[in-house]
DNA sequence: TATGAATGAGATTTCATTCAT
DNA sequence: AATGAATGAAATCTCATTCAT
């Protein structure tokens, strides 16, 4: 990489970090595109140059943001060495995520109120370049790797992660109508049965 | 109600009504006080003496277009006069709200885009003024009648309702990552074994 | 006319009245909207209460300062009270138009870059509002009233104004290739040869 | 010429022909440098190693296609071998490029805005270099080439091309106040008054 | 109550020009 | 000679809100 393009990148990166502190800390629509340039030290025009307007620098942060929410929890998985089965590793990444969340409640907000299922299939399965750990054999693994064949696999974990992204909104910014703590065991049983009945001894009849 | 009086009403129906079109034609946000007073036939000055600004008025609407739809997919049943068991009542109107949105989905994108736990607990336990059926006594019902005694019917509810409007959105609006028909059948059965795992007996131990 | 709608028609007379003299002074072009609204008084929003754009205010004073100079040719040759002949008549009002565009320099340079026909036939054609003297007559009698009857007089009419405005501007202003003084005697010259050459006994062979 | 000189030639030309059609479709104040140079396939810094600015690049153009027109109508008249009076020239040459503009509109229109009698008479009679006609002598002749001497044939030659501009215009390209066709008769013949007129003989008393 | 003219801060966007590479 | 990233001033235009009528 030259030294242009070093620049150019840190300049690309300076202006995503301060756009996500930007939008977290006072929402998208009351943050101006003046305020993302002169805080993150760059001319208004230079904005333009990276970025077509607001929408456009929100999805890219919506996607890389989520994205990295969700390799950090199959990075733990991974990291925790421990022999589990499949519903198993299942919970341990929704609880990691859910955990990752609470700790982190202005990244909820963001990427709750601006993520759609589109975004975030398309950053799991687009493969980032210069990366080394090829994420998207764990996500095709999460799906694929199953003690038993699995019934729409895809369903099944698009299920869950609407179910659990939309639930922990609530509880985790309003323990409404319970806490994160009180609301964990149902909703993981709740997944547990979502799992199994997806086995293929339980295809449901249409 | 003196002719001043429904001349309000009528005043304020038209820029709740002409809001509504514009905030699921355009969005939100692109949407101005100026178009909404304009096109309801009013004075721009004459919003503010109805509501105190764009959000107060997209609140209202929010409130009053997820609680008709819910109303309405309960008045069904009531309508159906079938007798049915605690779980058929609540598929019966997933089913039902399901229906509607995807009858209608600008309602769909609206909801889904402003909707909050809190305002639709608030919406539904508010009862109206001048309403001849006594709807929060059918929510309440929703959520006491049940064959055994439920444990913690609002998550219960809570959960339900969360996985049900976060799944329909993609699905509905995109296909993704299937579409309604398809999705249904695996969507009833997990909320069949969520209601089934909320029977007393089966209290998770925390 | 009530107060609010005299100080409506104050606010945009200080409007294209400032226009003009920043136009003039600087050119359309180097001239932006905030200056107008600044100079005129009023806030930047106001001036698009009035006018849509920067070419919207600039087309309505071509319009309005074409005509009045017209206007007051045609007012000297009404006040004169002379006898004259047809081709006295247009001469006069020529020499007229040439001694006001030669005191008022900054018009000229205003007139001749933004002038079209269409415009100004449009503007003496279109009969003003609350306007004592009829104008439209005199533009019309100009045309019909002839000591015998006239070819084509709008032709007529249309080349002698050409004619004398694209002439005009570069004698005036930079007396290139001669100065007014001494194109005038040419200009004239040439002009009652076009309109004797009008006459219907001399209506040309096509 | 060595290869270099002429890659850089061909820059120049490159910029020159897209700085032409930019402005000819879209006008020169909507024509951006930025516009010129990608269209031309060159970098924005290029630009300015051609030309000053903007407007540097238009007074280039508008000298360039001025000539090119008035060269192209002697080049006729040269090429037709016919034997004609000086009326008959000039009438020709007239033709020719009224022929020519009609045939080419937004040549008109560029040329029309922004044509003035200081940058044709400086183009006329600035000799090119590497020119194998002697177009100087061509322009000079037509001035002094006359049957009998003419009075001051620069300020005829000047109305003529004034008149012939200003005319054009509107009715090539609006067909006000009437078509190309029906106003040539009498415009040729205005224009053959104005020569007559020229004659010693005809020495007007101012 | 109702109006709508006026405000003016502020948002978005463009673009001529420079300069390090 | 050529590039094109960066600049930042300046332009256009929007819009929530107020207030005199």
């Amino acid at each position: 990489m030259t030294k242009l393009d070093s620049n150019k990148k840190k300049k690309e990166d300076s202006l995503l970090n301060t756009a996500f502190s930007l939008f977290t800390a006072q929402g998208v629509s009351k943050t101006s595109i003046s305020d993302i340039a002169s805080k993150a030290g760059v001319a208004k025009g230079t904005f333009y140059l990276y970025f077509k307007d607001k929408y456009d620098i929100r999805n890219r942060l919506v996607s890389h943001k989520s994205t990295q929410l969700f390799r950090a929890a199959l990075e733990s998985l991974r990291a925790s060495g421990r022999k589990m089965s499949y519903t198993e590793k299942i919970i341990f990444v929704v609880d990691d995520i859910l955990d990752q969340l609470n700790e982190n409640k202005s990244l909820l907000t963001f990427i709750s109120k601006n993520l759609s299922w589109g975004i975030f299939k398309n950053a799991l399965t687009t493969p980032l370049k210069n990366d080394d750990i090829d994420f998207k054999d764990i996500y095709t693994e999460m799906i694929a790797d199953a003690p038993y064949e699995i019934d729409q696999p895809e369903i099944m974990i698009f299920m869950i992660l609407e179910l659990l992204s939309s639930t922990c909104y609530s509880a985790i910014l309003y323990n409404e109508p319970v806490t994160l703590a009180e609301l964990k065991p149902y909703l993981y049983r709740c997944i547990e049965n979502m799992i199994e009945s997806h086995y293929i001894k339980d295809k449901p009849s249409v």
